[in-house]
DNA sequence: TAAGATAGACAACGTCGTTGTCGTTAATAG
DNA sequence: CTATTAACGACAACGACGTTGTCTATCTTA
């Protein structure tokens, strides 16, 4: 099929997508009030979840070393997404949970996602967009926490 | 439509594909002689191209200072995968061309590419890919070069 | 010919990741 | 019950990679 493209537009435009939808959803989430939110924060807040967390548990969960989950809480923190307390029933743990402001955030980025998507439909249609989803499960791992995304594209 | 899956999926997979696909074209580049590349590399070079290019020309394609392009340069220079000239008539500039390894990792990369896509072909069907990329391309900006992509994501 | 702009080198710094170490607290083996 | 081992979190040092600022050499232009 010599009318294929070349296949190194394939991964770019992956990519755009993607830097398309988050750009979009930080210019929202300014508007409504989270001015501070940064591409990270929403994905490691979700790996948080309303049970909360350590620090040692999250830098297994995003897959990286417990001293820069701890940085990125402390980062959190100081933004008022997250406050840590300490765990009773072990005075080593410090629990770390999504304040209001936190749980605010995280519920306006999947209103956001959600209208974007409806944006992606209107210009593509309902069909295709559907269909782009299911191609891409059936082409990427299924676990959807393991980004390995800092440093990952580093020279 | 309460079938269509929430919004925030879909940034999800089209990462997790731009990753996939990044992370085989590595694996087979460092089978076939480039294990030291890195996903920037590529796209540096490619941005470099065939005609060569100067620190401050490359930092303004890729969205960076002058400095950051001259480090980046350095390294690929240190992987031997391009080499620095100064320019007869501007004896100021450095002339910054591909070496031959260069041009050989920016071949096999394109052809891991094709490959890649037509593994994907295989799996989710001619059509649907060549849909697939349309759609991309309609929610995607045109210019492909300017991903802005160090730093970018962080916290 | 003098003044201004540009290329590139060098240094200092900030951010964010890493590993290593250490004190405190839990869990467990004897 | 006690002694060893393991786990959590904090602190420090370091490296990678980006930034800005400064400096010299060279080209361009008024």
């Amino acid at each position: 099929m010599s009318n294929d493209p070349p296949g190194f537009e394939l991964p770019l435009r992956l990519f755009l997508g993607f830097r398309v939808l988050i750009d979009e959803l930080h210019a929202e989430l300014a508007r409504q009030g989270h001015p501070h939110a940064r591409p990270m924060h929403g994905f490691v807040m979700q790996a948080i979840g309303t049970e909360g967390t350590t620090a040692v548990e999250l830098g297994r969960t995003l897959g990286v070393s417990k001293q820069a989950a701890g940085k990125t809480i402390e980062a959190l923190e100081r933004l008022g997404y997250v406050e840590r307390a300490r765990d009773p029933r072990d005075t080593r743990r410090k629990i770390v949970r999504l304040t209001p402001s936190g749980v605010d955030m995280l519920v306006r980025s999947a209103r956001i996602f959600d209208d974007l998507r409806a944006r992606w439909a209107a210009v593509i249609g309902d069909e295709r967009l559907r269909e782009l989803e299911t191609d891409l499960r059936k082409v990427t791992p299924p676990d959807v926490f393991r980004l390995d995304v800092p440093g990952w594209f580093g020279a």
